[in-house]
DNA sequence: AAAACCCATTGATCTGGATCAACGCCATTT
DNA sequence: AAATGGCGTTGATCCAGATCAATGGGTTTT
């Protein structure tokens, strides 16, 4: 399990990280499996984890006024989840997440994160790397939420995620996108008839 | 000059810097002085420079394809402004970035971003600590983008930068939410008129 | 001080995508 | 194998915000 995570902290840093390193960050995460449908944080608690999908799908969302669901994050295995300002400053989460499939991942509080950030300089500079590419992708959100129209943003996702079309249903990239179903649907075959 | 910026990171790290620490931050940044109206980069080129804005206000906007400006962000003294893509990979960047105001500006190139970030330890850690920041105020813009109504998004933008408004022409604030100036008049007129 | 802009405002019209509604297809239950 | 519920599709209608157009005030330029 563990060995996954490694591959991708080389990846990420472009190095081999030491075994003597590597001890530290097996100690700092725990595996952890959830059951499709299964929640990893309630709106309203602590999101007490940040999380590295090992293997499966999982989403974020929130619900609105009118109580319906706006997805803010999908993410599939190798990549990280879990609600950044409840995590680092223990507040209140307004977010859900669950799991859309069965899920094995590794899980680690903002102690342990803390604590490896001093003993392990790869994992500290991961961090940092990961933040770089965090706000890259999301600037790019940003601008497609609010500048493109639905086929365009049924494009970007295209680019940007394709691999979320084999795991995600419709309905949950529509939301995502911020579109109804409907919409979706239509853009799907006014797309794919060309 | 300098003491704003070391106030600055004083007030971020909840800490004091040493006098023997700081020495290295000043060495890092120039001092620069931009007019109204002047380019800190143009579409195209790699953004050299990563900014502190000391005084004035700036914007960074990309030109679409129908030829108009999209605001992507706005800054006044006392923030950081530069494209974190281009000059992290020293990549062409997709923006212009000009000076609203008659600006002073603290700049730095990535060479001495990554030396400053070796020497100073609580420079790092700022950077660390802005990552986060950026992250959860770019969360939050992504949602209004995406889920609200012109109404919600000037809303939005009174509570999360009072200040653009009384820095910012209208027409600039309906660009970065997304709206056009003719709806972000109408909106105005209404939430005042209450 | 005129001219030329820039910017905000208001009105009239248009349209992309939402909403409402109905149907059919699979999967999962029972 | 029947029943149930989730999901995608299609059609009809509606509406928030865009677009087009005209006006006037303020500021910079000459």
């Amino acid at each position: 399990m563990y060995d996954i995570l490694r591959k991708y902290i080389d990846r990420v840093t472009s190095a081999t990280i030491p075994d003597e390193e590597f001890v530290y960050i097996e100690r700092a995460f725990n595996l952890k499996k959830v059951k499709k449908k299964q929640f990893l944080l309630h709106e309203g608690s602590v999101c007490l984890y940040m999380t590295f999908i090992i293997s499966g799908a999982m989403r974020q969302y929130s619900i609105d006024n009118n109580g319906i669901e706006r997805i803010t994050a999908l993410a599939l295995e190798g990549w990280w989840i879990g609600d950044r300002d409840s995590f680092n400053n223990l507040t209140p989460s307004r977010y859900n997440i669950d799991a859309v499939e069965d899920c094995t991942l590794l899980v680690s509080t903002l102690d342990q994160i803390n604590l490896l950030k001093e003993q392990s300089l790869t994992f500290l500079k991961m961090a940092h790397i990961l933040d770089q590419h965090h706000a890259i992708a999301v600037q790019k959100r940003i601008e497609a939420g609010i500048n493109y129209t639905a086929v365009e943003k049924y494009q970007y996702l295209m680019e940007a995620n394709p691999a979320f079309f084999n795991r995600f249903p419709q309905n949950m990239l529509a939301s995502y996108l911020g579109l109804t179903p409907e919409t979706m649907s239509r853009v799907r075959k006014q797309i794919h008839s060309r």
